[in-house]
DNA sequence: GCAAAAGTGTTATCCCTACACCCATGA
DNA sequence: TCATGGGTGTAGGGATAACACTTTTGC
């Protein structure tokens, strides 16, 4: 039995992707450069080929419309409400990735007229379904964000202690207390002092890095 | 544009049904009817129809062919290696569901030559990548123990606490402290005496029933 | 009366939380 | 010298983990 007598439908990979840019969160977004939803502004994604995986699709697609260096990606869930997608039967599969943006540009290609971070509680209305993909992933990056060294992705190399904080803090909302925070750091032995400092305005600042071995 | 020139693929749901059955944690297989993997072992499921999404799928699939008094679908992840299924283009959906057997038969239906509760330590080889389906829900699984009451849907309506223990040391393979699991369950405060007893060979134990609003 | 499963508390440890002051620097 | 962010420790409460004996029943 072949499958002459199956249901068939196109499969898109869709991308909600975190990044800090100028210390704030935000998620990375496009603005369609075609119909349907011409005009709005949706998450980067694509649909999937012959040949490859969801997972492989959304990295290629990461990469073609951004260029972006690509750290962490993780499976988010499948979105297959019928109508979702007003030329037919598309169903999105959603992942979610952590990158940094320490000198990285962002270009808009092929479908996108426009490419750019948008904070996360400035968004703009969305195509499709993908305010309630964003949903699902704001959920996740929160679940996972003590179980994971996932977030350190969104830091460069090296960072301060507080920009760390900064990072933790925008995910769940609310503030944490600096001494707790530090501590919970050293218990779970995932930092390791570079040595280096962070000179500013006031007192420097020590910088660390991700323990080798890390990810 | 439309989806003219897009690739376009079968989607299947797959499930991995969790039942006690005997007092054992065992897995709903079916074995095929037909090719490919015909008179091989797999996972229950079925192709994705217009019109539906794919947890309502899976749940049709699970109803048509067992008939499966159904509790809990969790989706578990995508799977889309190309060449998993030797038929062509399909990417598989798989679903987590945890049932219980009280009164329950399992009726081989469809593409079904038979179907059984498996052991989970006693797996035969499986179709198409279903071992590693089976894998992802074993893990998550253990991973959602304790944070979710889906486990207790696997016990009837009422039941001892020492089978509710035996759920739990089937999960994550190894014994728990019976005062402490007692005690856990005590602060969780999901649990309700129901006010019987069951008699057996010896002492007879109390019965207990989820705590209402459950789920 | 004996074999077998049911039932029951306490203690030590670890982790989490709350909380306030001094330090180093640039301006 | 002062304003600003960087850096540090402790004490109390709650949860977890280890641990053994008595009770009740069927046979």
């Amino acid at each position: 039995m072949g499958l002459r007598h199956v249901d068939m439908f196109a499969l898109a990979a869709d991308l909600v992707v975190f990044a800090l840019e100028d210390t704030r969160l935000k998620i990375l977004l496009i603005r369609r450069g075609n119909s349907p939803f011409k005009g709005h502004w949706a998450l980067p994604g694509g649909f999937l080929e012959k040949g490859e995986t969801l997972e492989q699709c959304a990295e290629r697609e990461l990469a073609e419309e951004t260029g972006i260096e690509l750290r962490h990606l993780k499976p988010l869930g499948t979105f297959s409400k019928p109508g979702r997608d007003p030329r037919g039967d598309v169903i999105s599969v959603a992942y979610m990735a952590l990158v940094r943006t320490d000198g990285l540009t962002v270009t808009a290609g092929s479908d996108a007229r426009e490419a750019a971070w948008v904070p996360m509680d400035k968004l703009p209305k969305l195509a499709f379904d993908h305010a309630k993909i964003i949903d699902t992933a704001r959920t996740r990056l929160t679940d996972d964000l003590y179980q994971s060294q996932a977030v350190f992705s969104l830091l460069p190399d090296s960072f301060t202690l507080a920009e760390a904080q900064s990072v933790f803090e925008q995910i769940i909302g609310e503030p944490l207390d600096k001494r707790n925070f530090r501590s919970w750091l050293h218990k779970e032995g995932i930092l390791q002092e570079t040595g280096e400092e962070r000179r500013g305005a006031h007192r420097p600042a020590k910088l660390y890095s991700l323990e080798e071995g890390g990810l």
